[in-house]
DNA sequence: TTGGAATGTCAACAAGACTGACTTAAAACA
DNA sequence: TGTTTTAAGTCAGTCTTGTTGACATTCCAA
C-alpha cells in the first residue's frame, strides 16, 4: 500500500499538507454533527444525549462503566444525561444478574426510534460523501482516522467494529 | 477514480460501513484535539482560543466578521475569547485603513509562539497517521472530509487552501 | 444628513464538561 | 466473618463555550 512516487513523496508531509488536514477535520466535524443537532434541538437534547443513545444502541446491555470508557467523560457528566433519558423513557436500567451492583443499559422503543432518526440523518450525509468519492477513498479515510486515535480508543473502536 | 469491483460495491454502503465511519470520526476527533488541549490547559486557554489563534495565523489581518464566518459562532462568544487574547498580548487589533469600523486581527510574537506550539503538537499526530497509511489513503481522507462539509464551509475551506 | 452596517459591550442563561466528597449496595478477599 | 474494593449514584460548586437580547459607537454611503 505504500506509495513511493518521488514527486508526491517530496510534497507529502509539508506543513501545508498537514494544515489542510487539520482544517478539513475542523470543518468536516461541523458537517458531521449538523444534521443530528437539528433533530436533537426539537427534543431539547444535546450531543451528549446523542452519544449515549448511539452507544447504548451499539452495545445493548452495556454497564455504566463500559459506557464511561467509550465516551471518555466523568460519571457525573454521564449521569446527568442518563437521568433525563431514563425519565423520558428512552433508556431502561436492568440490575445485573451475575453482579447485582452493575446496571445494564437498554434502549426502549422510544429510544430506538430517536436513535434511528439520528443515525439516518447522520448516515445520509456520510453516504452521500462516500458515494461522491468512491470506495478507495473511503478506505483511506478510515485508515487515517484510525491512525489518529489514541491507542486505547483504537482498541475500543476495533472491538466495536468486531462485535 | 470510481471502483466497480462487484464484491466491494455490494458491501460498500451498508449500515455497518456507515456506522464505522461515524464512530471513526467520533474517536479520531478526540485524538485530534487531545494534544493541543494539554498545551492549552497550561495557559488556561480552551479550544475556542486555539481556533481563533489558528485562523488569525492563517489569515493575518482578517476582520472580525470574516473570522466569525469561519468559526461559526456568535460575535459575543468570539469577543470573549478575543478580549482575553488581546489582554494577554497574543493578538493585536488594527483599525482598518479603508474602512475604519473594521478591526484587523494579527498575532503578536507571543501569539505566534503559542500557535507554533499548538500546530506542532497537532501536526505531529497527523504526520504520524499520514506516514502510517501512505499518500493514497491521505488523499482519500481529505476527499471524504471535504465531501462531508456544508457547502458554505466547503467554499471557505477551498479559499483557505488557495490563499 | 440620515440610515444602516460593522463592531463592541453588558447581562442573563444553558449545556456540558470538570473536581471533590460522600452514600449505598454488593462482590471479593483475607 | 469481617474488611476492603468496586459499581453506581448523588450533591455541590466551578469553568468553558455557546446562546439571546438590548444597546452604544463609529462611520460609510446613498
Amino acid at each position: 500500500m505504500q506509495n513511493d512516487r518521488t514527486g508526491e513523496s517530496l510534497l507529502f508531509l509539508t506543513d501545508e499538507q498537514l494544515r489542510q488536514g487539520i482544517e478539513a477535520m475542523f470543518f468536516a466535524y461541523r458537517g458531521f454533527t449538523a444534521d443530528p443537532d437539528r433533530i436533537l434541538e426539537k427534543y431539547k437534547y444535546g450531543r451528549a444525549h446523542h452519544r449515549a443513545v448511539h452507544f447504548i444502541n451499539r452495545v445493548p446491555g452495556t454497564n455504566v462503566n463500559n459506557l464511561l470508557n467509550i465516551l471518555g467523560v466523568t460519571k457525573q457528566s454521564l449521569n446527568r444525561v442518563l437521568r433525563t433519558l431514563i425519565e423520558d423513557n428512552l433508556v431502561i436500567l436492568k440490575v445485573g444478574s451475575k453482579d447485582r451492583r452493575e446496571r445494564h443499559l437498554y434502549l426502549t422503543d422510544i429510544g430506538k426510534s430517536l436513535e434511528k432518526q439520528l443515525s439516518t440523518a447522520q448516515s445520509h450525509r456520510m453516504r452521500e460523501a462516500y458515494r461522491q468519492v468512491g470506495p478507495d477513498s473511503v478506505a483511506g479515510f478510515k485508515q487515517v482516522l484510525e491512525a489518529m486515535m489514541d491507542p486505547k480508543l483504537q482498541i475500543t473502536y476495533k472491538k466495536l467494529r468486531n462485535s
